[in-house]
DNA sequence: CTGAGGATCCTG
DNA sequence: AGGATCCTCAGC
């Protein structure tokens, strides 16, 4: 995808696919460089009830409203931050969680999972509203596109249990860093 | 003001 | 299967 820009200003589903094979990347306060390749990704759109902009805008879904390609971080159980990109259009709630991505540099990172993803970047809500697509950005998102024979499967969305026919999860099929029971169209 | 529940992960 | 742990928002 050449213009990330215009990726993610469409909706949140197409977003979520075209991020796939997309580049991370986190510069540490001390000057560190982590570089990873997203795997996995959520849509979630304002006109769903799984999304949380659905009520419409709050405090703290305030990010998913802002111009395409800004960080939504969230706080969850009491214990974990979750990593989203917004999309759409500025003033529409809309949003790609981060569910997973491989650890390119260093390769010994855990970034399976929303909240391992957060834990092992140390993203918190320090980073909400950034731009991810700002060069000076702390966190960073970079356009790539998959490699040769990769292929994207998809389904529902993780650990709802409203909008189960909506197939808005998308992950690079057979992927290690998707978890085991996931990695496959077969099992979702 | 209050309390129920959550886009998770780890342990047993 | 259950607990950690606390923020958010709906409801009163």
């Amino acid at each position: 995808m050449a213009n990330l820009g215009r990726l993610l200003s469409q909706h949140p589903a197409e977003a979520a696919k075209g991020l796939l094979g997309c580049k991370l990347i986190r510069m540490f306060p001390e000057g560190e460089l982590c570089v990873c390749r997203i795997v996995e990704a959520e849509a979630y759109h304002e006109s769903e009830p799984g999304c949380h902009a659905f009520r419409g805008r709050t405090m703290r879904n305030a990010p998913m409203f802002l111009k395409a390609g800004c960080a939504y971080i969230y706080f969850i159980y009491g214990m974990y931050y979750c990593l989203n990109v917004s999309c759409g259009q500025e003033g529409e709630g809309a949003a790609v969680l981060i569910r997973a991505a491989e650890s390119l540099a260093p390769s010994n990172l855990r970034l399976d999972g929303p909240g391992r993803l957060c834990r092992s970047l140390r993203i918190t809500t320090e980073l909400n509203g950034c731009d991810l697509l700002a060069k000076e950005s702390p966190l960073r998102l970079v356009s790539a596109s998959l490699k040769v024979g990769e292929s994207v499967a998809s389904s529902k969305r993780i650990g709802l249990s409203v909008e189960e026919k909506l197939l808005w999860r998308y992950f690079i099929e057979g992927n290690r860093a998707v978890s085991k029971a996931r990695r496959t169209s077969k099992n979702s």
